[in-house]
DNA sequence: CTTACAGTTGATCAATTGCTCACATGTAAA
DNA sequence: TTTACATGTGAGCAATTGATCAACTGTAAG
């Protein structure tokens, strides 16, 4: 016996109880991944680019992007599912712009990471 | 003709060419949603947090998260080819950190947009 | 040497994802 | 009203992904 002990109770049980808890509820964790999901496809992550500079409309970023607006209505969809842009109607045209600020500011400390 | 012409050229060219002055380049962008790639899923999201809090096992994160310690070597060598965290190796075990000040910085700053 | 065990790794498979395609909606010019 | 066109949406498909399983490695206790 005393198979997997290991894997059950940890061999630093201490320090496991600290993180514990300070853990973040699975509701928050699963708030917080859905929130680095949208900045983790190269589409998305030029799309909020684009929209943390500029209002555009939908053909601005398929056309910045080289893709279909169709593709781009998709990923709009997921990001205002997830409340990072949010988009005015004139006209024809559908203008987006980011959300929030926090979204920037992820955006730009993810990018001075990315750079080294 | 003239059709596809706004996904062609886009509705306002002056913004999209300011946009594509600062966009990033392709191999930044790609570095950049690998990281958030990293921080996308709630098992690593979960090991990055607790790395935030304390270094630790295999054992310890596998304890943890409820998971075998296969998945979490998975994950774990993801996050090292990722350059997210290191590790130091001591008898049989090999212990976990953040290998960056900034991961940490955008762990907190998205919990901080997770919770609004 | 033998055993135990923390950790790693490759194969596999189900689930997720991002795009395209075809079609629907709504608005405005002709 | 007809036409053009910016946008939205559902189905479908190929590619990616995250976990499990079954090995294997390396270290240290007996």
């Amino acid at each position: 016996m005393a198979h997997d002990l290991c894997e059950v109770h940890g061999l630093h049980p201490e320090a496991l109880e600290r993180v514990q808890g300070e853990m973040p509820d699975g509701q928050t964790m699963l708030r917080l991944c859905d929130i680095f999901k949208a900045l983790a496809d190269p589409t998305r992550a030029r799309i909020l680019f684009a929209l943390s500079r500029e209002e555009l409309c939908v053909c601005d970023l398929a056309s910045l992007t080289g893709l279909s607006s169709s593709a781009i209505s998709h990923q709009l969809r997921l990001l205002r599912a997830n409340r990072l842009v949010r988009f005015r109607r004139e006209a024809k045209m559908a203008f987006y712009s980011l959300d929030d600020e926090h979204v920037r500011l992820l955006l730009d400390q993810g990018l001075c990471h990315a750079r080294e």
